[in-house]
DNA sequence: GGTATATCTGAACGATGCAAGGATACTAGA
DNA sequence: TCTAGTATCCTTGCATCGTTCAGATATACC
């Protein structure tokens, strides 16, 4: 855990009766969320642990439980960034640094797996409904990119390393969590190596 | 559609009331799901297009609603495979046919949208309740497999491919899927093309 | 034909997301 | 400081969901 949220007296300017309840409610959620899982994450028990009725997130805060459920991933998607750029910080090339935010990325599912399923999961799929979620998910997305622009001249081929790069990632970080891979299949003695060899293969282009 | 499900009078072998109705409610949520995707898929849906009350399904056929579901993703594994060994037919070398397995499985999840998102969902996440559905899901993994084993003479390397491909494979009809990646960012025309390339980078791997 | 068993029905329970209207506490203007 | 206005929250209630349990019914076997 380790909680990332500060003390529940976040800002206060917006105090009413519970006074910022927006924020206390995805504080609680990514609680539940690691307790409980997705399943465990209803708005009845939501309002438990805030200390409130259901339907007070209504209206006022969210105006949908799929609006909620967004802004939770959206911090998610914060924290992931914010992971991956972290880990990243001094790498030597190009290469190492593709590697890293690789790795990063994987323990982030591995250590959130809720939070990661929820945010790559089916209910927040129309993006268009959640533009603010769409912008931030592209973080890490921007990170990849950025390493790669240092190196390649062409946007054309840069944005294609991108994606093939990002979707090796995507790829193997949900199949291992869903455990249709097993770090057995590897071929490796852990995830880590794995992802030096795996990255290894895109060496050629991106020298 | 095209339904593969042949005429509902499959065998009448243990025929009661309705007559084979586990094959029935598997053939009527498939079609349930292209219609209204995961969140139509209610068991009282399925029982008003099965004629049946609700809880028919309960002690006889399925336990659970979750086997249910196992059940359905289990036939969309078989016809994933199945698609993919025919697609795949006739491939030159072991490179065309990496590609023609990789663009099939791709189809497969933009044609099947709703029934590709259950066969990877969380709702069937623990695999060790539905041990029929672990292996089913296994084929397609084979095939990807078996085109490179021809090729590669250490089991080692051979492993540590097909799970790299694979991964990339699945991560990439993924985020297609869930609309994470749009075409526009592959920088190719189209999907084919973008996996041609993708697949060329493995290629001196694979000689 | 009669009995056992597999299969299905009916009613009901607890939990869920959510809508509508009323109560309450904060803010702002006088 | 008092009052009006509004943002916030509560109460009640509804439709739907998966699921349980007791009983009805059709099939299989002898």
């Amino acid at each position: 855990m380790t909680a990332i949220t500060s003390k529940p007296d976040l800002q206060k300017k917006f105090r009413y009766h519970h006074g910022n309840l927006r924020e206390a409610a995805i504080a609680a959620a990514l609680e539940i969320l690691t307790k409980d899982g997705i399943a465990g994450l209803s708005l009845r028990a939501l309002a438990k642990a805030t200390g409130v009725t259901p339907t007070a997130f209504y209206e006022s805060h969210f105006g949908d439980k799929d609006e909620l459920l967004a802004a939770v991933a959206e911090t998610g998607f914060q924290r992931l960034a914010l992971q991956m750029a972290e880990d990243a910080t001094g790498a030597a090339n190009t290469q190492t640094r593709i590697e890293k935010l690789v790795t990063s990325y994987i323990r982030f599912a591995q250590e959130n797996k809720p939070l990661f399923q929820l945010m790559f999961g089916r209910e927040l799929s129309d993006l268009k409904k959640f533009p603010t979620l769409a912008m931030t998910a592209g973080k890490s997305y921007s990170l990849i990119s950025a390493a790669l622009s240092k190196r390649t001249e062409s946007g054309e081929d840069a944005r294609f390393l991108t994606v093939a790069i990002w979707s090796l990632c995507h790829g193997l970080t949900t199949l291992v969590i869903e455990e249709k891979v097993k770090p057995e299949q590897f071929g490796a003695d852990n995830t880590e190596a794995f992802v030096k060899k795996t990255v290894a293969l895109f060496a050629g282009q991106l020298a």
